[in-house]
DNA sequence: GCTTCTGGATTGACTCGTCAGTCAACTGAG
DNA sequence: CTCAGTTGACTGACGAGTCAATCCAGAAGC
């Protein structure tokens, strides 16, 4: 098994510094936390980072390309369950999206702040990647201004980046304790941020006057 | 006049060196631009840059904070205004956000990118005034829910941070050429960005019969 | 069964470039 | 003459990445 090394049954150390490296980055922060931060949390001398990964820059390709796959992998499926309205769909992804934080917070964290949110320095390397995800919400929003139920005036595009930024914002507020965080509110938001950004925020009576 | 150096007619070099920092943050990012890149840029000695800064830091703090009370106080000016419903308060605040971003782009870009977007590292330090945005545009939506013209499920608060999220995020896409960016794209995306958030990406017949 | 060998896993001290910040000297307007 | 404004060479800390040495599990040979 290539996992097993020359100790313990099978522990793959590999797997045990990437582990490390989300604590220690959603923690400190990549840029402010050093190799040897993550090597001391891993319980792995600081070479073995350099066994495993040829920078300090990988470790956060890796955390980043696995999880971010993922969640293009579930909306391509979420998007190819023709029975659903265009509204369910995006529901759909606000509550994949939001289960992730509730689940991984750590992971998460490091993946807005230090990728997605930081297209600037680190993450204009995986813009591509993260259009995939714009693009893939916009193919929903398309469909259904297509078939009438969603306005033709607002492109998808600009409507894709609306619910996204929406979202992000959201998740982004969590990690900054800006908003209440029980199980509670995060069942909650995966239908308040839909009924926001399909429904709008005016009362019915008010939208359907316009 | 505080503003005369020795030799030219009261160029403030403060000014240059705040001048020249926007840009060189804006095009190489502040963690990977050297404080010399900023003198060079500025036209100054390296040294200068410390006779009026007491750090590289204090340079980003002041344009931060500099520009992100223009926007408080704006908004805190359009919301003193009566006569305007809750959709077209949020449609001025949404059209000076993009007004900024239209007639200062590096700064806007270094605001959203360095600070706003990096709360996690820098930003950190300025999450209170960056809250204070939050809470204004909470407080319009909070006035319309108690009217009755916008929905009372959705809290103020996670109502303010759709709206401002999905401006945030339009200024990134614009910022990464993700989304086109012409005159006519700015001034259409004022009206659209209301239009989503507040009548919601459904058409009306839709709407209406929710 | 026992010894030797091999190579991947593991270690951590060290190198080396980078930069933020310092400081002593200089300049010229008033 | 004076001193705020200005200069840029220098220092000191820091941290990413290197590398030679060590360790050990299992293979190969006896």
């Amino acid at each position: 098994m290539a996992a097993s090394g020359r100790h313990g049954a099978g522990v793959d150390k590999q797997r045990v510094i990437l582990d490390a490296a989300i604590r220690v980055f959603a923690r400190q922060g990549f840029h402010s936390c050093r190799v040897s931060d993550v090597a001391d949390e891993a319980g792995v001398a600081y070479g073995l980072v350099y066994h495993y990964f040829s920078s300090k820059e990988e470790i956060l390709n890796t955390l980043f390309t696995e999880r971010w796959q993922l969640m293009l992998d579930a909306i391509v499926e979420i998007d190819s369950r023709d029975q659903l309205t265009a509204r369910d769909k995006l529901g759909q992804v606000a509550g994949f999206i939001i289960d992730s934080y509730r689940h991984e917070p750590d992971l998460m964290k490091v993946i807005i702040v230090e990728v997605t949110r930081a297209a600037n320095t680190f993450g204009r390397h995986h813009l591509p990647k993260i259009r995939e995800a714009y693009n893939l919400i916009a193919g929903i929003v398309e469909q259904a201004r297509t078939d009438g139920t969603f306005k033709s005036d607002i492109s998808a595009e600009f409507a894709a980046m609306c619910f996204y930024g929406a979202i992000e914002q959201l998740l982004t507020a969590w990690i900054f304790d800006v908003l209440p965080k029980s199980d509670e509110d995060y069942e909650r938001a995966k239908g308040l941020v839909v009924e926001a950004i399909c429904g709008g925020l005016e009362s019915d009576a008010v939208g359907a006057a316009a």
